[in-house]
DNA sequence: TAATCATATAACCATAATTAGATATGTATT
DNA sequence: AATACATATCTAATTATGGTTATATGATTA
């Protein structure tokens, strides 16, 4: 009973599942994650932290940086059905939003040669100067919940 | 988002999950389910609520009783992951708890010829004072979180 | 028609859990 | 020593939960 309530907790909230999404196909560092999620690092290692426990993540290390990405088994441990809710929730609009932050993430990270937290941080911190990066939907920079 | 949100808080409780169980394969009204929970009404019909507009639930009335049953089609609408876990969970020895009880509610109906809101109330009652029905393990009477 | 009953729904309380946010510190790696 | 990250702690805000009571609704029955 414990295991599943874990399961459909750490699928309950917004946050982690915009973790999953950005984390399904590709792998990610915490600092990456960080800059799409603007939020703090604690706050994300704690997320990815209940995702893990409840069995979604594997996470390898490279060197300084620890890579996260959703399980290829999913399937095999019961969880198969994550797998199709992500699909489908990857034709979400906030999904493409994330996804679109994730590229400008990269991208800078190519411009400037640099992954690590400080840089990423003044990725946030541009980022939430400016109303809306590129040329559609606006965002008010206040409150969030 | 919100419709996948909706869903997997609606798992996310263990009272939700042991309706869920109870209303598998067999076809139950809100009292009998009241009597099972040990609570009272209008908290089983919250969750009952909770539950069918997440999907889950059917519901049919039949003379003044209302009668909820898992939708036999959750395979069908994305769901069928629900119907796994379940099978799972009622290996669990709480769902058996719950069934023994729900067998000692339908005796009790068929001894007293009744399926009414004042009589399953009774039937909690004297559940209550006892320490443990039967032969097996004993519940404290105590609080519950 | 009136009364009764099963259930739904709403409102309110108290408590507990969750969450973000911030800060501090631990740990492994470079 | 510096860095990436994990973990712990605290606060504050929000939300979830059970419990209770009142009331609305739909069906049945007197």
């Amino acid at each position: 009973m414990n295991e599943y309530l874990k399961i459909f907790r750490a699928l309950s909230d917004e946050t982690r599942l915009r973790i999953l999404l950005l984390v399904s196909g590709r792998e990610l560092c915490v600092c990456q994650i960080m800059a799409v999620l603007g939020t703090s690092q604690p706050l994300v290692s704690r997320n990815l932290n209940l995702l893990k426990s409840a069995g979604f993540l594997l996470s390898r290390r490279e060197k300084k940086l620890m890579f996260y990405k959703l399980r290829p088994d999913l399937e095999a441990r019961g969880l198969g059905f994550a797998s199709s809710v992500l699909k489908d929730l990857a034709q979400t609009e906030k999904a493409a939003e994330d996804r679109n932050c994730l590229k400008e993430c990269q991208e800078f990270q190519k411009a400037t040669g640099r992954c690590d937290m400080k840089s990423f941080r003044e990725f946030i911190r541009k980022k939430k100067k400016l109303p809306a990066g590129d040329g559609a939907g606006a965002e008010s920079p206040g409150a969030r919940r």
